[in-house]
RNA sequence: UCCCGUGUAGCUCAGUCGGUAGAGCAAGUGGCUGUUAACCACUGGGUCGCAAGUUCGAGUCUUGCCGCGGGAGCCA
């Protein structure tokens, strides 16, 4: 008999119906009512009601109803029925089942249970019903950012992760041994990038970065994935329309494609069919006086902190597009604007409802004496940053691009509280296990 | 790093004024043919985070340490 997937009965189900039909997977609950056991059988594509009653089985089998236990793995011979009261609109009558393997003592019980438990146990918790959507909804954000750019011509160039040196001197990195010298993990991909661009034109990269800022929030993680675009002769205003036109398509995309994650989740999806273009761009100077008639007290120079984020973007019903912070507080590669030299040429979009800043970018300093000036305003070695310089020198572009956080978009898109949950196995400053 | 909170059964928690350690769920046994976090009855289950101190007596008070949770700064 050939084994078929729970996710064969929600897409066909009609062509199995009254079939006898032979599933595997492992036992998510169980209920009891006198001659008969209802087993909720969870196979990674679904979850569907196995019904076994004592008439229609032999005495083995019955007992092995009765024995099977949370998380056991089983293989489950039965008739597939069309039932009204199942979500999926079927069950299984069961003709035969056999235990695989027995779980002694499942930890996770179907009730309540705080986080720090849940993460001690994430190796199995993956396995509930809404860590299931969150990281089938990660999966789906993936997929649509790769097709994205697939669809409009970038090259995928992946970037080290072993790093000689700082891209941007402020954050802490992780030190490691690399042979008898020093080497850090990559906290971005963005330098690589714009050598990439100047040999493809349109390029992205797509893998973890490590900060080890000692940050306990529920934005933070210490490994992280990114997206980073990088396009050659791009303008800061053509990175805006890109990360606009980006950022519509892969929302837009995970509304088309995990409805029911979503609705296990409990999304409002009003604010993500919102996300549609224009959104609206301030000046980093029309953010700092719309924070103050918010307000808020926001001393403009600074950069924004999560309470100014907040309330800066709950007045407005889609992200919004931040640009020309300080020259000052922006990494040493933001172009200088030509018109406002106080200012950079840089992007911020912040997500609806407090999630605050998604995608950081902006347009890179191309001219090879205000880079080194620069480099030596954030007192960053220069002879580490030699290869880059090379890139003013051999056919210097106007180039810009933007990094997109996967967790941070995750969690916004799913109405998370804690971006702990849209990784499989996060990792967190007092966290490395499991 | 700083601020706040917390640590009691496998889990979630209660424990009053310092006076014999509690509940619900889970687990085990029994009952019931339609359960959706099932229900009913019974049973077992404790290094009260660790260490020291005060006291006739500490889960409770004091000090230190450790773990965890939330937040700030910084960032995606």
């Amino acid at each position: 008999m050939k084994r078929i997937y729970i996710s064969d009965i929600k897409k066909n189900g009609k062509s199995f119906e009254g079939q006898n039909i032979l599933l595997k997977g492992w036992l998510y609950n169980k209920r009891h009512k006198g001659k008969l056991y209802f087993l909720q059988l969870r196979d990674g594509t679904g979850i569907i009601q196995c019904v076994v009653f004592k008439g229609d089985v032999t005495d083995e089998v019955f007992d092995q109803a009765d024995k099977v236990t949370q998380e056991s793995s089983l293989e489950i011979n039965g008739t597939l029925k069309e039932d009204t009261r199942s979500p999926i609109g079927y069950e299984i009558s069961v003709n035969n089942l056999k235990i695989l393997s027995h779980a002694e003592n499942y930890p996770i019980s179907p009730k309540d249970h705080g986080v720090a438990f849940l993460m001690d146990h994430r190796h199995l918790w993956l396995r509930s019903s809404r860590q299931h959507a969150i990281l089938s909804v990660r999966n789906q954000l993936i997929t649509a950012i790769r097709q994205y750019f697939n669809e409009n011509d970038f090259t995928l160039i992946d970037a080290p992760i072993f790093t000689p040196a700082a891209c941007e001197g402020t954050t802490t990195l992780f030190e490691v041994g690399y042979f008898d010298d020093k080497a850090y993990l990559t906290q971005s991909g963005q330098l690589y990038m714009e050598a990439a661009a100047k040999a493809f034109g349109k390029v992205y990269c797509f893998g973890p970065t490590f900060r080890a800022e000692k940050s306990k929030t529920r934005r933070h993680l210490t490994e992280f994935w990114m997206v980073e675009p990088e396009v050659a002769f791009n303008r800061l205003e053509e990175n805006i329309d890109l990360a606009e036109d980006f950022l519509v398509y892969i929302v837009n995309y995970v509304l088309a494609n995990c409805r029911k994650e979503l609705e296990i989740l409990e999304r409002n999806l009003a604010p993500l069919e919102n996300v549609q273009k224009p959104f609206p761009r301030l000046h980093y100077e029309e953010a700092v006086s719309k924070l103050n008639e918010l307000g808020l007290s926001f001393q403009s120079g600074g950069d924004f902190g999560a309470e100014d984020e907040t309330v800066l973007t709950q007045a407005y019903d889609r992200p919004i597009i931040v640009t020309h912070f300080p020259r000052k507080i922006k990494a040493f590669y933001m172009k200088q604007d030509e018109n406002q030299p106080e200012y950079a040429r840089c992007v911020d979009i912040l997500a609806p409802e407090g999630y605050g800043e998604i995608i950081g970018g902006g347009e890179r300093e191309d001219n090879y004496d205000v880079l080194i000036q620069s480099i030596k305003d954030h007192s960053l070695p220069e002879e580490a940053f030699k290869w880059y310089l090379d890139l003013r020198k051999y056919g210097t572009t106007h180039s810009a691009g933007f990094g997109l956080g996967i967790e941070r978009c995750v969690a916004w898109i799913c109405g998370l509280h804690h971006v702990r949950e849209t990784i499989p196995f996060p990792r967190m400053l007092e966290r490395l296990t499991p």
